[in-house]
DNA sequence: GTCTATATATGGATAGAC
DNA sequence: GTCTATCCATATATAGAC
């Protein structure tokens, strides 16, 4: 049920997207639907919430660290695994902000935001850095869904996505791999 | 008009403005609108035609170039000064795909979009600079719209964009201003 | 849990008077 | 060109039977 709601808030929009696709899906009555989820954003937030829960893990584990750079790296390497397993959530995340934007203007989400944010690109950036740190965020969104790079699979599209990061925020390559 | 369906477009997405809202926002009916719109698909291509007309005529002189990084650097700096000066015009373009994507999905749009990547990521792109290229593209597009840059005037968001998005091109920054 | 049926609101779009 | 009035489709959501 989830996935298919995924699958279609992709496909066309959140707004796009009514409750009848998904029940025709399914291969239910919009009735069925509304069994299990009171509304449509509850619906939309359940597809999202374990990616934001992801993201909350990846970003916590990343604050333990010390040192700009470990942070920095540790923070890049969750988000870019997060979005490249995730590359049809990460389109629904970038569309329909009249859908979405209540969802992101909690109070958490702002503060998360804001964490991710510090851990990218330092206590207290410059603007170029603080311009690099915005353009990743953008350019990870785009990346997972582009037709450009349709072809690619994983774990190309995620070494490719953190070099150019890298190179964005001025990181050096981690020195060994585990 | 147009100024007041980019206002709500940018505010509330495509799909989030309704006539009403439009037709409100201006101070006359609905049936006003249609008058000059004969629907709204109409409208949404009114906004933002100009800037699509803007960005061929920005890739036509850039192919007028020779040697990569001079047409890289044309195409790029004459997107940069597209966005920056249509910040709110930007933020609709990434925004319902439902509504938009049959715009871009014309012919036109998709050479468009093949002559502007290949002017950026030349001729025969390994896949890192494939995707520094769609990265780019994604970057200046929430750039623009990113409440941590909404400080920045247009000047200076112009220069970061630009030096960030050489950076990933791995161009030279140009040795002269004219 | 899933169905049929329906309430209610709003969307885009049209007709025709002024 | 703008209005009032309305059509028609569809959206979210609910009521109540099985």
């Amino acid at each position: 049920m989830l996935a298919a709601a995924l699958d279609l808030f992709s496909r066309h929009g959140v707004s796009g997207t009514s409750l009848q696709m998904i029940a025709d899906e399914i291969g239910v009555t919009k009735a069925a639907v509304y069994h299990q989820f009171p509304c449509k954003d509850d619906i939309v937030h359940a597809v999202i919430a374990p990616a934001l829960e992801q993201l909350g893990r990846v970003t916590a584990e990343a604050e333990r660290l010390r040192g700009r750079s470990a942070r920095a790296e540790a923070v890049l390497a969750g988000i870019v695994d997060l979005v490249v397993r995730n590359r049809r959530l990460t389109a629904v995340m970038h569309s329909d902000p009249a859908i979405l934007d209540p969802l992101f203007r909690t109070p958490q989400m702002q503060e998360l935001e804001r964490r991710v944010f510090e851990l990218l690109a330092g206590p207290d950036p410059d603007a170029e850095a603080l311009t690099a740190t915005v353009m990743i965020s953008g350019g990870l969104m785009v990346a997972t869904t582009s037709p450009f790079l349709e072809g690619f699979d994983e774990d190309a599209l995620r070494a490719h996505l953190l070099s150019n990061a890298r190179r964005l925020l001025r990181l050096r390559p981690p020195a060994a791999r585990s």
